[in-house]
DNA sequence: CCGCATGTTTGCGG
DNA sequence: CCCGCAAACATGCG
């Protein structure tokens, strides 16, 4: 559940269950979650109360009554789940149990989420060496940034530090509506190119976004349903092609996506 | 059994 | 120092 959009929704699916409750029990997973003592987290979270939640790329950070910040990450299969029944998920990595008998649990399969307390966000960000949450930028901030960004167009893209909150399937999807292929180099894009992704990226991760709270599917016209090496692509031409940037498959359309 | 998967980090080589 | 690539992490799915 990892990119912009999905954390998005991760917010709300907190925001709608778990909000202004007492924390009664917490309990922990694996230890390679929890970027401080698993027992500094019960400590902090026992008998405390979350607040409300702000959102930096993929990461959500969820203010807490006493003081502080519980930072989550999702990595590639983090999610939260809200019961009420008995049974806690085989994959829970925090389960925190509220006054009320309701229960979220941190769900993470593969470990690759983090869980963080911090006291500061300006700290965390800095640490974290996070840049600008997408969906915040304006179009002059964008072509600015590319200004001194070097290197292939999809790998600046996924930077979280340059931008935050992009991933592997949304920088695919923004450079196919965009028509430009990702081995591109950032310097030879033109105006025409940044804006064109520019507006691409907003309404990329919006339309995605709205999908997901609705649970509605993505058009059909994206590139993410046509996501397999040699599927037709949704623009009637070219046949879907696979490479590797970055270490990530990457999915293209070799006639709609020029490279620069 | 094999390859692949929405992410991040680390180490190596150019 | 910058860039690109491969591997590692751990688990599930087709």
């Amino acid at each position: 559940m990892p990119e912009l959009p999905e954390v998005a929704y991760q917010k709300v699916y907190i925001d709608s269950t778990s909000l202004h409750q007492q924390i009664v029990q917490v309990e922990t997973g694996a230890t390679k979650i929890f970027q401080s003592a698993k027992k500094y987290f019960e400590e902090v979270l026992l008998k405390n109360q979350l607040e409300s939640i702000s959102q930096i790329g993929k990461y959500l950070l969820v203010e807490l009554k006493k003081k502080g910040f519980l930072v989550i990450h999702f990595g590639m299969t983090g999610r939260m789940d809200y019961f009420k029944h008995d049974e806690v998920h085989k994959h829970a990595q925090l389960t925190l149990t509220f006054e009320n008998g309701g229960k979220l649990s941190f769900i993470c399969p593969r470990k690759f989420g983090k869980l963080f307390l911090t006291d500061s966000i300006e700290n965390f960000k800095k640490k974290q060496k996070l840049g600008p949450h997408a969906t915040n930028l304006s179009k002059a901030d964008f072509q600015k940034l590319f200004e001194k960004k070097k290197g292939n167009v999809k790998s600046a893209l996924m930077d979280q530090s340059f931008i935050a909150g992009l991933g592997n399937l949304y920088v695919d999807e923004m450079l196919f509506q965009s028509g430009i292929h990702p081995k591109s180099k950032t310097e030879n894009l033109g105006k025409n190119d940044l804006s064109a992704m520019y507006k691409n990226m907003i309404e990329v991760l919006e339309t995605v976004t709205k999908s997901k709270m609705e649970g509605k599917k993505i058009p059909t016209s994206y590139l993410r349903s046509h996501r397999s090496e040699g599927a037709d692509c949704p623009n009637g031409k070219g046949k879907i092609e696979m490479i590797k940037i970055g270490g990530r498959s990457t999915y293209f359309c070799p006639e709609c996506q020029e490279i620069k």
